[in-house]
DNA sequence: CTGAAAGCGCTTACAG
DNA sequence: CTGAAAGCGCTTACAG
């Protein structure tokens, strides 16, 4: 690798110059200008960034930390925290802590967990990023995983109730009555709901949003109507199959992820119910599942790539403003998308 | 952030003395050591590793450029690159560089492409990444894409005629062959399959793969049974039902993927078919929708996350060798596994 | 066992 | 407009 030395030396003059030349060219003669260019070119100089960055104090460097990338949700919320990041001038080192894989479900039991995460943010700030985006593999309290550091931290698809940092995620709750309104727009008046597990608070979040949509069409909460799920395909089959086969069963089901919309189906098939005729289905997440079963499962579009973007964005904004992560805690959720596909039609039976 | 000037000032001794202590302890004093540490561990001390690379001329980084991170492929690549790589105490640069959101389907059109490659390799380089991983978004030659290039590179999911770097695939043909036996094992002897497009150099080596198979049983080819798709679940489709309506029809399938895979479910239910009673069907790459198909679809599994280990080992082996990226071209191509699910069963038709 | 000093490859305030 | 020099935060050959 050709150094500025040597680039300065062949053009036959000083170090700085070159800098000059490369880094605020109108303080140069265009002469000069020119003939340290061509040396740059003829060696192809590329400048040592390292070098740079320990000189001005800058790496233009921020740090992602993933609990699980191999998550449905990782990879578009680093495409969208890239794409920022990039038009930003701003670069990424990647850690994946393979949370699973490598401490199991014991994430709660902390003492381990946050030994990893400590280690890895040693590392990240020992590399001088300047800030942190953490990204979770679902949705929860992560309060304390990261220690106090001095660099804004900026958290998605999990938050902190910590009065610090920045939080990224979506609005369960609107998404949810979003979903709901959607089922009672299409005349459905008796709508099921199977829900995720009840440790969960997004769970609790959408339950919220079912019921106000609900309530705000003078619908009546109907509690056999509603069947506790756990996020998995055979619990959505058997809350299914149980809500089908109530005395005057739901027109429509509302399952809280795509996952367990496919167990619904699994129990429609075998009760002999056609959907969207017999049984109207939406989903949450609209992850690929969703637009492989048959019929195409209309659900809710999760904003990932944009999560990912307005975290850059806010991380990024609060590390030219030099404010550290002392600043107050920036909540924001997003919007999800209703995405109509195949599994919901007007309802065509007798009113309530 | 503290310094190990400060440091070494607190503790009263040179900052030489400080980094023997952090990098060869035995080196130092007993008395002198416990001193230093006291300091180091009151002040939280934590080396800047950019000034350290500097000096030493080693980042322990590898710069991983993805095509496309929203890929399926993508993450479990990603994993098994970080995993490996945290094991050898190397660290990640990510760089995606959007290949289809960013310049669409020209890609082949090199010269924006080539732009957008040269200028992502200048940062790593820049950034002093020791070597480089190239993840493709879909197998292909990507020869000539990353020009002239003093650090090693490897490439998965993609590859390289030229003779230097590293390679890292799976075996198509082994693969489709295997998956072909499976259903010979299974007393099929009409075996339909449903190829990708004919432009992909992996459609050419399942087909051979498949033929293979038939060939070591003694089964004849009949080009009635082969289908051109194009990797699309319509294509599938329209493929799944020439082969159910042609006068004698296979009783198994092999569709090279997944996607394709689901359409041939869709071509069953319509010509009221069940799988796998009346039509057994495998697919390829086990992604998300292969189980969530009805029935759940037996498939071949990509070794994802052992070429993203492979790739990261032979790369840092080729890095710690020093031998730049002029070696002979390594490649290497995994084996895919059998994953036995619901779609394919023993036939019970009548003999040949 | 410990320290003074040079140097990694840059940038930039300062002087001319 | 240009250059000499200091310095970012480390490591390490050398001397004592």
């Amino acid at each position: 690798m050709v150094t500025i030395k040597e680039i300065a030396k062949m053009a036959k003059v000083s170090t700085a110059t070159v800098s000059y030349v490369l880094n605020d060219p109108s303080r140069v003669s265009e002469e000069t200008r020119e003939k340290v260019m061509k040396i740059v070119k003829k060696f192809n100089y590329n400048p040592n960034s390292i070098a740079k960055s320990l000189k001005i104090k800058k790496t233009n460097t921020i740090g992602i930390i993933t609990e699980d990338v191999t998550v449905f949700t990782a990879p578009e919320i680093i495409d969208g925290i890239e794409e920022y990041a990039e038009n930003r001038n701003y670069h990424i080192i990647l850690n994946n802590i393979r949370l699973f894989k490598r401490i199991g479900n014991q994430y709660k039991d902390t003492a381990k967990f946050a030994k990893v995460i400590a280690d890895v943010t040693n590392v990240l700030t020992s590399r001088q990023v300047e800030g942190i985006i953490y990204v979770g593999a679902h949705c929860r309290d992560v309060t304390g995983v990261i220690g106090d550091i001095s660099i804004p931290v900026a958290y998605t698809y999990c938050y902190t109730t910590a009065d610090v940092g920045i939080a990224v995620n979506y609005n369960d709750e609107a998404a949810a009555c979003r979903a709901t309104e959607y089922l009672i727009t299409k005349k459905h008046q008796k709508i099921g709901i199977i829900t995720g597990r009840m440790d969960s608070m997004q769970t609790h979040d959408r339950l919220k949003g079912y019921q106000k949509a609900l309530y705000e069409q003078n619908l009546l909460f109907n509690p056999q109507y509603m069947k506790v799920g756990d996020w998995e395909r055979e619990s959505g089959y058997r809350a299914g199959k149980e809500l089908l086969s109530l005395p005057d069963p739901p027109t429509a089901i509302f399952a809280m992820n795509d996952i367990m919309a496919g167990g619904v189906i699994d129990a429609a098939n075998e009760a002999g119910l056609h959907i969207p005729q017999d049984l109207s289905l939406v989903g949450f997440d609209n992850r690929e599942c969703s637009y492989s079963y048959t019929p195409k499962l209309s659900t809710m579009a999760l904003p990932l790539n944009e999560m990912g973007k307005i975290c850059a964005q806010k991380l990024i904004d609060r590390i030219n403003n030099r404010a550290g992560n002392r600043q107050k805690t920036d909540q924001v959720k997003l919007q999800c998308e209703l995405i109509e596909r195949d599994s919901v039609s007007l309802n065509r039976r007798e009113g309530i």
